[in-house]
DNA sequence: CAGTGGTCTAGACCACATC
DNA sequence: ATGTGGTCTAGACCACTGT
């Protein structure tokens, strides 16, 4: 070859010899899970940099005493996390630069608390109500039929940063208001066995009320960000409809996306 | 525990046994992505309805004659679209309710037309400039390097709905201002060769200045949605960088979200 | 041309859910 | 006990990329 391949820059040979995998076939971790995360790790510590060739599957499968399906899933499955590319005839290497996180279903207390915000929450209602007719409609339930509905602040530093009103079918799930203060509701949906798997969500803005100008110590007309969203179990029922407003000086959303092919 | 099974209804017995199924083995196209797109149709088509079990992997694939591995692949590509889950030791279902489309990296042209609002594009802009230092850090050039500058407006029913400003690397496309005016930019790189892999986007709000209020038709202080995006291609490198305002009173964000276990 | 990933096969055994 | 999906193997041939 030339000296670099200027395309892309396969840069150097397989980066991989170095790095020694540790694979317990007594673990019921699947091989494949094994594998990823290693490798997955090696990317992280750099030790697989940008640009860097994976090496060959059939001489990975071979080195590791795997099968080359077994390999393939363990390599796809980080493809599918967008820090590997194949290329056929090329290689596999390591993306460069940013992808670090894909796209999570967003829990604004989990954001708030990897961003070392040291969110709290205040109750202001946890309360058995009647659906209105846009909840009952998102929620896939008979309008007037009893929900329980959910009002809270979320501050970081002592400012408020939003107003939720959450609404959830009853009888789905126990809401402890001293637990919601100090954690978050997606996180009690999960210990409580509910499993997330698809949501529906629409962003937002408007100018801030007056009564919501007090409640977020906004002026009236300020900006916010408003957003609902519609959250639903692996069946496909809907466990969850929320409309929420954000302080847009104070809060944005950020996201990673991944094109899939 | 009551009449039914009650729990998420598998319903009725493999209702794929009316379906028949097309494969060209002498086709280019993967056996696995033909069964899956004539499954994806079967679901869109109400032959198979949410809760419908799909019947087992092994009988589907001897009635197919393809490997289990093969029909495997095609069910996991739908699993992994959000259209049918899994459960070990149960079956396959489809999945209940609204999962239309996952999400995608959003092209506001393509959004509006496909809510058939017939989208127009103004060019204002179109000429190469100098990096600012956000540009230039977005686009991983240096400060002062040249880019493409494009700036547009763009309407539905002859309303404005955004302001779009977005800066490209030189040299990386033609950028023709006529076709610019007809279709999208995202439509526009796609072909001339550039496959878009990730983006990372932040979602925000804040109030229209008096000049951004005339642009767009708003009054001042009117609630703006604003957006900013980088996009890679599949090696990771930056082929774009966004800086978007839309009006909040015409224009939302529509999300669809998947959950990875 | 040689080397890569992409697809496909025909089995096997295991873990789990349900009856 | 039965049936399901989950994992894994050891090969095979093809399509594409680069030289």
């Amino acid at each position: 070859m030339t000296r670099t391949g200027d395309h892309s820059r396969p840069v150097t040979g397989p980066a991989l010899d170095s790095v020694d995998f540790d694979l317990d076939r007594s673990s019921p971790v699947p091989l494949y899970y094994q594998l990823a995360r290693q490798l997955e790790a090696a990317i992280d510590h750099g030790v697989l940099a940008p640009g860097n060739l994976l090496g060959n599957e059939v001489d990975l499968s071979v080195r590791l005493g795997l099968s080359r399906p077994t390999v393939r899933q363990a390599i796809q499955s980080l493809v599918d996390k967008g820090l590997l590319v194949r290329r056929r005839g090329v290689g596999t290497q390591v993306v460069h630069s940013q992808v670090k996180r894909p796209l999570e279903l967003s829990s604004l207390y989990d954001d708030l608390e990897s961003a070392g915000q040291g969110p709290t929450t205040q109750v202001l209602r946890n309360e058995r109500v009647p659906a209105t007719a846009d909840v009952a409609a998102a929620l896939g339930i008979a309008e007037g039929g009893e929900v329980t509905l959910l009002e809270r602040l979320r501050f970081t530093h002592g400012q408020p940063v939003a107003f939720l009103c959450n609404y959830l079918p009853t009888a789905l799930l126990e809401l402890d208001t001293a637990r919601l203060e100090s954690t978050g509701l997606y996180r009690m949906m999960r210990s409580a066995g509910i499993t997330l798997h698809s949501a529906r969500q629409t962003i937002g803005a408007r100018s801030a009320t007056a009564e919501e100008a007090v409640c977020l110590d906004e002026k009236e007309g300020a900006a916010l960000l408003t957003m609902q969203r519609t959250a639903y179990d692996d069946t496909g029922r809907p466990v969850e409809y929320g409309s929420h407003i954000y302080r847009a000086s104070r809060y944005a959303f950020d996201f990673q996306l991944l094109v899939r092919p």
